[in-house]
DNA sequence: GTCTATACTTCGATAGAC
DNA sequence: GTCTATCGAAGTATAGAC
């Protein structure tokens, strides 16, 4: 398994091929369509490619996960950013392939110890920003932080996101609407919409 | 993959004993330990028995999924003609064993039609179940069924337990204790704890 | 009715050729 | 620095022996 053999450069082109196809395979087909071969197929190489960039699967799954992080980053800062930052996360989280990406991570994480280690920590980490940004935006509007902490509200709007795409993805979208009401009751409160003036 | 060949019967002892194990794998390993060669060494049986059982992987883990779907049918029964049908449904829903063999099926559901079907049928059938309790639960306790519609009730109440489970299971615990604040505190408005008299 | 010998495919990984 | 020939293990499934 951690064999000393020499591996492509991280800065080659062939191996950003790589893990785009393995990312689009996880996103349309799930983890368990990522193989070496599959991967290579898809980015028309010859299978034997991966393992010359990659020392092993794990380590084609982590770079996937790295970049697809690296890529929330950047949006997840607007988010945090924008006039209504509770409503961007929304929007944000309500993102049906980042969600399914997700999804698929952390069913890959029972059994890849270095995937569940590189997810428990990145999910920390933005869960942490996020409370803080809800914290604010409560604060402003003075909301009861001893009915709704923004640690709970944070997760909570995680959590919900995250059930209502992956229903919708799976066919389900039984009481969707009703939670979505529910959802929006609360937007509203904490990031009113500008009421129309002057009519 | 759809042959002619002779099965074994529905009954059997060994069949129940595969799908037992194919169970067992499912919730502690996650659905890709759950093949052919490892669901018979954990039986002690020869791999091709489940082959022997099951026209295909497909049936096994239907079977398995039927069975878990019955069992629970029945807990769930209980729950809902419990006093508090709420909480114990709540309770149910927390269990880790069961939403983890429920997140299996789910991921399972991305490249097995049979399996996808199979839960959006079941999920549909329960959530039909609850939403009905819910109803009974708000309307009794004047509940303002406009700001907390029963079906988005129940179905927060189930993406909050599924998260929360998940969750644990990785190993990530950020914020959990104060969601269960908001959960705790919409329970104790819906179905109040008797307060103890007398002192 | 029950089980096994066997076929064929795909998997991850490595050593060595260019 | 880049790629390929090749291996051994594990996957699903079937036809045929008991």
């Amino acid at each position: 398994m951690a064999s000393d053999r020499r591996l492509g450069v991280e800065s080659s082109k062939v191996r950003a091929l790589l893990v785009e196809a393995a990312d689009q395979l996880m996103v349309e087909e799930g983890h368990q369509a990522v193989s070496a071969r599959r991967v290579a197929e898809r980015a028309a190489l010859k299978p034997q490619l991966v393992h010359y960039y990659f020392r092993s699967m794990d380590d084609l799954f982590i770079a996937v996960f790295r970049r697809a992080t690296e890529r929330y980053l950047a949006l997840h800062e607007q988010a945090l950013a924008a006039p209504q930052p509770l409503r961007a996360l929304w929007e944000l989280n309500s993102d049906s392939s980042g969600t399914k990406r997700n999804m698929e991570f952390i069913a890959l994480a029972s059994h890849r110890d270095a995937v569940r280690a590189e997810i428990v920590q990145s999910a920390t980490f933005f869960r942490t920003l996020q409370i803080a940004a809800v914290a604010r935006v409560l604060a402003a509007r003075g909301i009861d932080t001893e009915a709704f902490p923004a640690a709970g509200v944070t997760l909570l709007m995680s959590a919900i996101s995250r059930a209502l795409v992956t229903e919708t993805t799976l066919g389900i979208s039984l009481a969707h609407t009703e939670l979505l009401a529910i959802v929006n009751r609360f937007l509203e409160l904490a990031e009113p919409r500008e009421a129309a003036p002057g009519h």
